[in-house]
DNA sequence: GGGGGCTATGGGGGG
DNA sequence: CATAGCCCCC
């Protein structure tokens, strides 16, 4: 046994120091919020190292690159060196990095391209034309989630075909046809020598299942410690995978499970909660451990998770508990609109950090939907308060980036259709939609690539020069990736597609920008070509084709930059905040219809969702929690009206320092439909309107002494109008200078008639 | 047959 | 408010 003079395990208590030592066997780890789950898991990785086990030998499977990461740093600190020797990763890059090298024992080429969700989404759309399938019943997106929810519960296309629960569903949501579309999806992402995020998965199971040249003893033998993180988010698939990989003749199930049912959030995805129960099913004897006590947050955020939590009737029982003492109560602000949302919360934001320092990496402001952003980003901006949004667009979904990443994946894999269909007339080559459409159609006919297509056929008229054209490019394109080195080969690839010429061409801001932009992504694979860090596991000199970096960046996320090094305020959507922490945290947006989300209302177990969804994040929090809603938003482009959300009244009113929740429970609940309810009258909210409904009235009917509804500050009472057409109005619900000046020419008006 | 501008529609969370 | 599909002009 190795002594590395590191004492890692007087920092455990009892319980996580169990589940460090627990090594042989099944285990399970049931692990509240700020609990030390990370700690446990690194520390459990390091003992096993410890205690002799070899870093490649060891799996450790999390749902996020950063969660990885920030894992392998933490082994290398208590074990130093050879930390980046274990396999730990996500599912998705793990497998795709060992597909990379089995790929064409089950029929897909090792250069196998990575289609992201526009890709499925593009041949889903071109599938369900091709059918003559009405569009708009056809919803790409629907039809590309069931598919994705087929190949996450190991449907084939086949047993898709043959089921009739799932036909009389799609029958019932009169889109009968999805077995088809999902049957030649399916068939063209094959023939493309590509794979969804979904297959990287489920590709991945097939090799294990299918078993060629024996491959799954290999990696049986090589992963003889598995861990996964987040278990409560897997899907069925990926428990498959794993039982594939830990259960079998004579082995040892050294297999450990962390999760915490409280906060499985992904159920949306697959994420199933019956694989915890499952789990101790399938290895008898599973050692359990639970984590209660919070390291993290105050008692008053801990008792407002707690309480929070106890309204879902489905849970595994357990309650956290802190000893950190009862520290600041849980702030609520209401506010009028949106947009005195930000301002409210930025003003914070300059409070806190003058009354407690915090730093702005201290901070975070999380919300239910990325379209939130947009007005703290606003009035952080106008205080001068750094910040960073996580999600949203990142750098590798930009257009410019997307299609110089197309040239370059149609030169690894000249099968890759998608690719081909971005670039083919990019920059503009004179090869348009009828074009085409007829060379799907020949690919379709004789089931094979476009790219061979053009490349077999005889080229006529002016597409001899058009179509020749393109192809004499990817052709010289080809042999420079073949010959030079993947950072040579992409600078190439930019100036001879034309990309570079024609985005220098826009002088526009916008166009500057886009430059920089795939200057940056040449930066990225220089920096790439030039790492000298060893992949995990990976005994052989690093692979630095262009093929390799395209797959490290396909499953890049923006959530992946790294937060700590600077200090600017983060704003992030709720999903992308879980296994973060910060010492003040605003969740933003508490109303119904945004959290929990319209979409759903409908189902009372996509309620326990969001609810869970809720807490997860107030328990990012460590000192400070501030809650805020708005009586009114812009929401689809119009100004809506929502009710205080549900989950914020459920917050015990002792953890709160608030007077401003005087509307608790005194109202029925209205009836929710699913759709856009009314607002109800009372609350202390805006009066009656269903802003879906509103109708602006012709100024005409505006005189003095009428009600009337405005948009933004409610009922009101006209109490002069000038000749410039402006009047002055008193509104009912806003208490400090009641009287406005309205613009009659721009107002949103609508007179009430009582 | 290709390109560009306009209208209509839909709109959650993520690997 | 962004994108897809449509229509019209070259």
């Amino acid at each position: 046994m190795q002594n590395v003079g590191h004492s890692y395990l007087s920092e455990l208590n009892d319980i996580q120091r169990g589940a460090v030592e627990a090594t042989e066997g099944p285990v399970m780890v049931i692990a509240g919020p700020g609990s030390g789950k990370t700690r446990v898991l690194t520390y459990r990785i390091a003992h096993l190292i410890n205690i002799g086990v070899a870093p490649w030998n060891i799996l450790a499977l999390t749902f996020t690159n950063k969660a990885a990461r920030e894992m392998k740093d933490r082994i290398e600190k208590v074990i130093g060196s050879g930390a980046h020797k274990v396999w730990a990763g996500t599912f998705h890059s793990l497998f795709s990095r060992i597909l990379r090298v089995e790929a064409h024992r089950i029929g897909y080429p090792n250069d196998f391209s990575i289609y992201d969700t526009d890709d499925s989404k593009s041949l889903i759309r071109e599938i369900i034309k091709s059918l003559n399938l009405d569009s708009k019943v056809y919803n790409v997106g629907a039809v590309r989630s069931r598919i994705s929810t087929a190949k996450s519960n190991l449907m084939s296309p086949q047993a898709y075909a043959q089921n009739d629960d799932l036909l009389s569903l799609d029958k019932m949501n009169r889109r009968p046809m999805i077995f088809k579309i999902y049957e030649l999806y399916v068939k063209k992402c094959k023939r493309a020598g590509a794979m969804d995020f979904d297959d990287l998965l489920l590709q991945m199971f097939n090799l294990l299942y299918k078993n060629p040249d024996n491959v799954r003893a290999k990696y049986q033998s090589q992963f003889s410690y598995v861990m996964v993180d987040e278990f409560q988010d897997t899907n069925s698939l990926q428990y498959e995978i794993l039982k594939l990989l830990t259960v079998f003749d004579g082995s040892p199930h050294n297999v450990c499970i962390v999760g915490d049912d409280a906060q499985s959030i992904y159920s949306f995805r697959g994420a199933t909660i019956e694989n915890i129960l499952q789990f101790e099913a399938d290895f008898p004897a599973v050692q359990v451990y639970k984590l209660e006590q919070n390291y993290r947050s105050t008692n008053f955020i801990v008792d407002a998770a707690n309480e929070v939590i106890g309204f879902n009737k489905k849970q595994i029982q357990k309650k956290i508990w802190t000893d950190n003492g009862d520290g600041r109560k849980i702030k609520v602000i209401k506010t009028m609109t949106d947009s005195e949302e930000g301002r409210r919360v930025a003003d914070s934001i300059i409070e806190q950090k003058n009354r407690w320092h915090y730093a702005n990496k201290d901070i975070a402001i999380l919300y239910r939907t990325n379209a939130q952003s947009r007005v703290f980003e606003e009035h952080l901006r106008r205080h001068n308060i750094a910040y960073r949004i996580y999600g949203g667009l990142s750098f590798y979904q930009r257009k410019e980036i997307k299609d110089m990443i197309a040239y370059i994946r149609l030169c690894v894999n000249h099968k890759d259709d998608e690719a081909l269909k971005r670039i083919i007339n990019y920059p503009k080559r004179g090869i348009g939609k009828t074009t085409m459409e007829k060379l799907t159609k020949v690919a379709d006919d004789n089931e094979i690539s476009i790219w061979q297509v053009i490349t077999q056929i005889e080229l006529k008229g002016s597409h001899k020069r058009t179509i020749g054209g393109f192809i004499n490019d990817i052709k010289e394109m080809q042999k420079r990736v073949m010959v030079e080195d993947a950072y040579k080969a992409s600078l190439y690839i930019s100036q001879k597609s034309g990309i570079i010429e024609l985005l220098k061409a826009d002088n526009t801001p916008e166009g500057k920008s886009r430059i920089e932009n795939i200057t940056a992504l040449l930066d990225a694979i220089k920096e790439f070509v030039e790492d000298d860090e060893i992949s995990p596991g990976e005994e052989a000199p690093e692979d630095k084709s262009l093929a390799r970096f395209l797959q490290s960046i396909s499953l890049m996320t923006d959530a992946d930059q790294d937060t700590e090094q600077v200090d600017v305020v983060t704003l992030m959507s709720v999903h992308s905040a879980k296994g973060l922490e910060y010492k003040s945290v605003f969740v933003v947006g508490l109303e119904e219809n945004l959290f929990p989300s319209y979409m759903s209302l409908s189902l009372p177990e996509q309620i326990e969702e969001e609810r869970r969804l809720f807490y997860v994040a107030i328990t990012r929090a460590e000192e400070m929690l501030t809650l805020t809603y708005a009586n009114s938003r812009y929401q689809f482009g119009n100004m809506r009206f929502n009710d205080v959300s549900r989950f914020l009244e459920e917050i015990p009113e002792s953890a709160t320092d608030s007077t401003i929740l005087t509307v608790k429970k005194d109202f029925p609940q209205p009836k929710i439909l699913g759709n856009f309810k009314k607002v109800g009258a009372g609350r202390g909210a805006l009066p009656q309107v269903d802003a879906g409904k509103f109708v602006a009235s012709p100024i005409t009917a505006i005189k003095e002494g009428v009600s009337v509804m405005h948009l933004k500050f409610g009922r009101g009472t006209v109490v002069s109008i000038d000749q410039r057409k402006v009047a002055t109005i008193r509104f009912d619900q806003i208490s400090d200078n009641p009287e406005k000046r309205i613009m009659l020419q721009y107002a949103k008006l609508q007179v009430l008639e009582d």
